[in-house]
DNA sequence: TAACTTTGTTAGTGATTACTAACTAACGTT
DNA sequence: AACGTTAGTTAGTAATCACTAACAAAGTTA
């Protein structure tokens, strides 16, 4: 059942850390294995690659988000506002707990020159994009989205005005207020949008 | 009144497309030497590191967007909508004579671990928003936008809108169209902001 | 024409990178 | 108790990094 090892989730952690806190280029195995306390080479007995550590903790995250996701997915809300309510809630929730996961996966250009890690990065963002589009299509088809614009518009400036909000909270240094931000943004493109 | 040499802009040029086409990673000087056809020393002639070839290529751009930008805002257009358009129309349009430019301002995790770098990214973000914060302003205050949501939200919805269309853009390989679909988007905005 | 400045070269520096070879202690299985 | 596996170690590797020393050719100026 358990994909990875603990020690694997302490690296994929450690990693993650890493990179949040000084950025890519800081992100050596050598620092690594130090934060974590190993040797170098220790870590080369849980991946075989230091490439293979970001491709399994971009996967690691997928798969949390996939479940995350898919579960408020199939539970019945009243309205199609309501679910996109949740699965931003969701969202946010998770990056406000673990700050440091923003900056790896909202970083395709770090990982511009590989492409095994863009692929990884572009599959979350489909995973995103897929059901805010599903929820877009729903809620304009049961009448209570306008049909002003087509869906990829709207999905591209939900989407779009989230991340944004993500942006400037890790900008600030985490100090705004990512959930009532993130509130703030998605009423006011609901009151926009959401017939009455 | 040239700021910079010939050369320096074609060594700026240069670092620019070399971060877009395989990432801030390769750039070093060695193959930014190889592009330019210089031996590497050569380039140390004209920028005394390899960071302040990034800061300038950023300062190079903002001084640009500066002008093209502050032109506009000095120019007066029918509504405040008017003005919001001419803004887009000519950052996308910038883009699309220059994508490889996207690849660098958008990229402000790339920059994270080096200061003077990540300020200057936040020097053309802020240059950006201070203008859609004053056309917000303007366009509430004169009744022409909506006040249902307050300047900053609607300026993250905007301007996050935007990028994301950006986004989009560039992971396509820049094979959709921006102005076309950033027109779509910046119309789909004002359609529902704009009071009738 | 002599001296200086500019812009280039070749050859090299020490530091750092991801990764490996070889070995070892602890532990589970038979 | 014998044996294989797992997870760690120390000590290294070649490659690559940003950058420098020393020199040279060409143009500019006195």
């Amino acid at each position: 059942m358990q994909q990875f090892t603990d020690r694997q989730i302490e690296i994929m952690e450690a990693a993650t850390d890493r990179i949040s806190k000084f950025g890519i280029q800081n992100l050596t195995i050598k620092t690594l294995a130090q934060d974590i306390g190993l040797s170098e080479p220790a870590l080369y007995r849980h991946f075989k690659s230091k490439n293979e550590i970001l491709i399994s903790l971009l996967e690691y995250f997928r798969t949390e988000m996939q479940n995350r996701i898919g579960s408020i997915a199939s539970k019945p809300t009243d309205t199609a506002g309501d679910r996109l309510r949740a699965i931003f809630d969701s969202q946010l929730q998770t990056f406000t707990n673990k700050p440091e996961i923003v900056s790896v996966i909202f970083a395709e250009s770090i990982f511009h020159f590989d492409k095994s890690l863009t692929n990884k990065v572009s599959e979350i963002m489909d995973l995103m994009q897929n059901n805010i589009n599903a929820n877009i299509k729903d809620g304009q088809k049961s009448g209570q989205y306008t049909t002003l614009m087509g869906v990829s518009t709207l999905t591209t400036i939900i989407i779009g005005s989230m991340r944004m909000t993500v942006l400037k909270w890790k900008i600030s240094g985490h100090k705004s207020n990512l959930i009532k931000d993130g509130k703030a943004v998605l009423e006011g493109i609901l009151k926009m949008i959401e017939k009455k």
